[in-house]
DNA sequence: ATACAACTTAAAGTCAACTTTAAGTCAATA
DNA sequence: TATTGACTTAAAGTTGACTTTAAGTTGTAT
């Protein structure tokens, strides 16, 4: 069973120039070709596609995934580099999960804050707020960036002009 | 309590210049300056920086974060554009961590795969192996690709020249 | 045999998000 | 007051990952 470059990059959730673009950068030296030059991918090309586009989604850039292919290519004499490989990605990935759990956290942070200005008609309401009355998920969240030493009614003078975000 | 924009820079883990470049591109209205033109940050900015960079992590582009913006600079009439937007981010978010879940489950297949070979001293041991002797989390990865109905004595023919990744 | 959609390459173009450069200004310290 | 490091702007340059274009070829269907 083969597969044009077109029905490959449908399969893939590709363009065609991008899996041409990978192929000149070499990262698809294992496509065969039709006596006219034409690319025919085969079903097990699919788990070369699909560990390179794991690689790609995961931020690694396209020289360091072809290493890893030129790699694979040379057999069984790189099984060390490829695991290590892997396991430094790994390793980016968990990183990732930890940076994009922060990010939720800040955005459940903003979506109570909005929540609560919605009730109260007013950003406002988060200037005289007191911490206990803040969900303690937020809390450090909500008062980290605030100066110290500053009274309530302080804030309120000082905050007259400014916009809240 | 102000900042220049180095302070800035290095408090946010950003460079200075990213900092210009954002205020450029109209998402930092609410920086004051000096008499003499020099930003001068304060510690509330830096509310607005951290959901700023929230966003951009997240893949918002920069014309995005300056509505979102815009939206904080025009005042209580905007919070339910805000709060509709945070909402919306927040389901990126979760795409985002189902699409790294899919990574991180490809990225331990292979470890899997490539200890495995590891201890084999070579990849071809997955070219005999019976799916019964690969971890059920790592099944249907490791054979949806396969072309069906070849026997495994086939397989190992058909797979003498081909690279396995 | 001819038409035609889908393929081929090389080279140029695009895009976002910065970074760098050049020329000059600000403000804290000696 | 002179020095100096950090600031200012505008404009050009960089990067990675494609996309588009142009000119031509392949292979299938009538």
């Amino acid at each position: 069973m083969y597969y044009t470059i077109g029905e490959a990059a449908k399969r893939m959730n590709l363009s065609p120039s991008a899996l041409r673009y990978y192929d000149k950068e070499g990262l698809l030296p294992f496509v065969e070709r039709s006596s006219g030059g034409i690319r025919m991918f085969q079903d097990e090309d699919f788990d070369w596609l699909e560990i390179i586009e794991c690689l790609k989604k995961t931020g690694m850039p396209i020289k360091e995934i072809k290493e890893f292919v030129d790699w694979s290519m040379q057999g069984d004499s790189t099984i060390d580099q490829r695991l290590e490989l892997i396991k430094q990605q790994k390793e980016i990935v968990q990183l990732q999960i930890q940076a994009i759990q922060e990010n939720l956290k800040m955005l459940n942070y903003k979506r109570w804050y909005y929540e609560t200005a919605k009730k109260a008609g007013t950003c406002e309401i988060h200037k005289t707020m007191k911490p206990e009355d803040i969900p303690e998920e937020f809390r450090e969240l909500a008062l980290h960036n605030k100066p110290k030493d500053i009274s309530v009614m302080e804030r309120i003078r000082n905050n007259d002009e400014r916009k809240s975000i």
